[in-house]
DNA sequence: GCCAACGTTGGC
DNA sequence: GCCAACGTTGGC
């Protein structure tokens, strides 16, 4: 079993949407970049994966999810009316993959991103890596355990 | 809203 | 294969 981390916006697909609904199955796509489909496809049933918000008031990790399904043919690739249609994409030979997540739990407080940053051993993590953009990411061991026993936040 | 950093595209 | 232009990401 692996780890992972995924950005979100939460305005888009965040925490609460899986929260909210705790036995929903999930389709995590959209992904429409090459490194970030690769990692989507390394990813095994059974893996969890950080839910990260990003571009909102609270960025950092909301949660956790867990994945259900391995990597499949991404619909929204051949969908027109899909704002991640790819018309360069053939169902002969996909482009894009999805996996599907469900809800595992939330994490409260959520790890802030500069609680991430101002952590030893994560130094690592692409997350905080200088420009970086990458919307889907392999956490090692190490990382997971020590973000899974972060002290609260302190107080700025 | 700003803007740095980045990935992709397309002309050559 | 190069690389400038472009669109996007994402923190601030």
């Amino acid at each position: 079993m692996a780890y992972w981390l995924v950005k979100t916006e939460p305005s888009e697909c965040g925490i609460d949407d899986f929260a909210r609904e705790p036995e929903r199955v999930i389709p995590w796509d959209g992904v429409r970049n090459y490194q970030a489909r690769n990692f989507l496809r390394a990813m095994t049933r059974g893996d969890r994966v950080f839910l990260y918000h990003s571009s909102c008031q609270h960025i950092g990790i909301a949660g956790i999810v867990r994945v259900v399904r391995e990597a499949y043919p991404d619909p929204t690739q051949f969908d027109p009316e899909s704002p991640y249609h790819d018309p360069k994409s053939r169902p002969d030979a996909p482009r894009w993959q999805a996996v599907d997540m469900v809800f595992e739990r939330k994490l409260q407080p959520l790890v802030t991103l500069d609680t991430i940053k101002n952590t030893g051993g994560l130094s690592g993590l692409a997350l905080i890596k200088r420009g970086n953009r990458l919307s889907v990411m392999p956490v090692s061991d190490a990382e997971w355990q020590i973000l899974m026993t972060l002290p609260a936040p302190p107080k700025m």
